[in-house]
DNA sequence: GCCGTTTTCGGCCCGACTGTTTTCAGTCG
């Protein structure tokens, strides 16, 4: 479904880069940048819009409407194709290398006809880059160690491996001497899917014993920049974290600015602009005066910016900052909102703890209710038979009241076949609490097929929740090709809900698709699909894709009291139970 | 190229660090 915004963000992305390389207007290519970032953020298939709904989209004025609807079309825009005519396109790959930005690309170019990053590497080991102005040898160093860093990978790390690293690193942080204040911000505490680098903030009067106990800290194989403000290391596996220290009455501000997003920074900047204020790192400042006016907390800042607090998930330029005008910020759904998971496994198919360690745990967690969900027979390897599962429901409900608080639900996870159709017949699937039905295989069927099979699980009666919609997989599948629009109105049609899968990998579905979804009036359920004790933790990043997605915790499923939650798998239209 | 509670023209976020062109341009976030 995302395909076509993800072209044309890309096409637009190119065209931004191929302006500034060939030294146009700067605003003209911030534009086109900006453009590209809100069409890739857009809920909607653009390819459905009509070029006065293209408009509609913040940063998208007449021009680019009509640039993209020549795509759309065409599958060409001739105005980008004669630009990139002019320059080789290893030329724009030049500004992958860090240090490297379109000046210096387009320099190498004009000047000594480099085109790749091949022939760049080449040329610097020939020397052939002696007089090239802004290239001194330390510059030629750095570039060479640049291409090395981003052959050995590197790259973009998921949610619960920056999890880690930053609250080690925090942690290690706040016994430095003269730290007051120590936390994460950036893309990690806006809970992005998967984390390019780690912004650490810090407060403290004099920054160079927190800068010092940052350089020593364990994990650090490079120490990339180091000055009195901000520091910049590089770990052992080539993932970067940036140190910044504030004075600690910048706090709030720090915050606010570090945590971003860099579009909705802008936004909030333009309002300060617009207040006769000036809104930086160090805090709210009366333009004229100087005066500070806030910066102590980042509720201070929204708040004298006329704003109510901005949740850190919400910050992304996709209309928070209009809502919050308006005062009409969704109330999200938190980690505590949530009263239980709908969907685990246990060792009788590939979890690795026990039902009773899977229980205990789910207890110690504090739910009221816990599905165990294991593998239905056709995902062969598991070797499910009706009399395993049978067998389980009886030590569940054995298990059943031994915590006095826990209610425990025996479900199951269901394969969706190419038609539709899942494990076992209607009879046995109406012994079942709940079912959650998935794709686990035939991920290339074209998108009809896709569509049609999904919409034929959710008419199933039976089924309760689409466990991981698309079936993408970070970094290693793309999800599988469907008409989302279609099957969402399914899902509102017949009460099934979606899910929002927390494993760190999956985050399926993921923010922008449950934009969409909510429009339609579906429901959610946001699970661990634990297959360990420890994975049930990982709920929170379901709660922080759920949050991104704008939910409230009305529209979870399992915040709401079992009452609720088991009236709503008996809706009109579903068999008794 | 976009946009509007100062504006349909004239603005467009702001600061840190590095290397090098010894006073600042380029890059980054």
């Amino acid at each position: 479904m995302a395909r076509p915004n993800e072209e044309v963000e890309a096409l637009l992305r190119e065209y931004a880069d191929l302006i500034a390389i060939t030294g146009g207007d700067a605003f003209k290519q911030r534009a086109y940048e900006r453009a590209a970032r809100a069409i890739g953020g857009h809920p909607e298939d653009i390819s459905r819009l009509e070029p006065a709904d293209l408009r509609e989209i913040p940063g998208v004025g007449k021009s680019i409407a009509d640039k993209v609807d020549e795509y759309l079309h065409t599958g060409h825009v001739s105005v980008i194709d004669e630009r990139r005519a002019t320059i080789p396109p290893g030329v724009r790959e030049l500004m992958s290398i860090p240090t490297l930005g379109p000046k210096k690309a387009m320099s190498l170019y004009e000047d000594r006809g480099i085109a790749s990053v091949d022939d760049l590497v080449a040329a610097i080991r020939r020397d052939e880059l002696q007089g090239l102005k802004g290239f001194g040898p330390k510059t030629q160093e750095n570039i060479l160690h640049g291409v090395e860093l981003a052959r050995q990978a590197g790259g973009r790390i998921l949610l619960d491996a920056a999890s880690s690293l930053a609250e080690e690193a925090v942690g290690e942080l706040a016994g430095a001497e003269g730290c007051e204040r120590v936390a994460f911000a950036g893309s990690l505490r806006r809970m992005k899917e998967t984390i390019g680098d780690i912004d650490i903030l810090a407060a403290a009067t004099d920054p160079d014993p927190v800068m010092d106990a940052f350089t020593a800290l364990p994990l650090v194989a490079e120490v990339v920049m180091h000055g009195s403000k901000k520091t910049t290391v590089r770990t052992t596996a080539g993932f970067q974290l940036d140190l910044r220290v504030l004075p600690p009455d910048s706090w709030g501000a720090g915050l606010q600015y570090f945590t971003g997003s860099q579009a909705h920074n802008i936004r909030t900047r333009e309002i300060a602009l617009r207040k006769g204020l000036k809104l930086s790192e160090y805090g709210l400042f009366d333009a004229k005066t100087g005066k500070k006016r806030a910066a102590r907390t980042e509720e201070d800042v929204y708040h004298r910016l006329g704003l109510p607090w901005i949740p850190p998930t919400l910050r992304e330029d996709r209309g928070e900052v209009a809502a919050a005008q308006r005062d009409e910020l969704p109330g999200l759904v938190t980690l505590e909102d949530i009263r239980g998971d709908l969907h685990t496994h246990t060792d009788l198919t590939d979890g690795l703890a026990s039902l009773a360690q899977m229980v205990e745990t789910a207890a110690a967690r504090g739910y009221s209710y816990y599905a165990v969900t294991d593998h239905a027979p056709e995902l062969r390897m598991q070797q499910m038979t009706e009399e395993k599962m049978l067998a389980q429901r009886e030590e569940v409900r054995t298990l059943d009241g031994k915590h006095r608080k826990l209610r425990l639900l025996h479900g199951t996870e269901l394969n969706i076949d190419p038609d539709g159709n899942v494990d076992w017949p209607g009879e046995f699937l109406a012994g079942f609490d709940l079912c959650v039905a998935s794709i686990h295989s035939h991920f290339g069927l074209d998108r009809a097929a896709q569509t049609r099979r999904l919409i034929r699980a959710c008419e199933n009666p039976h089924v309760n929740v689409i466990g991981h919609p698309t079936t993408r997989k970070i970094g290693s599948r793309a999800g599988i090709d469907a008409d989302l629009d279609e099957v969402f109105a399914a899902c509102a049609r017949t009460g099934t809900a979606l899910e929002v899968n927390g494993h760190p990998n999956r985050l399926d579905l993921r923010d922008e698709h449950i934009l969409l979804a909510r429009r339609h009036g579906v429901k959610f359920a946001i699970d661990s699909d634990a297959h360990t004790t420890g994975e049930l933790g990982h709920i929170r990043y379901g709660v922080g894709t759920a949050q991104r997605g704008w939910l409230t915790a009305d529209e979870v499923i399992n915040t709401w009291p079992l009452g609720r939650l088991r009236r709503f798998f008996r809706a009109p239209g579903r068999p008794g139970r």
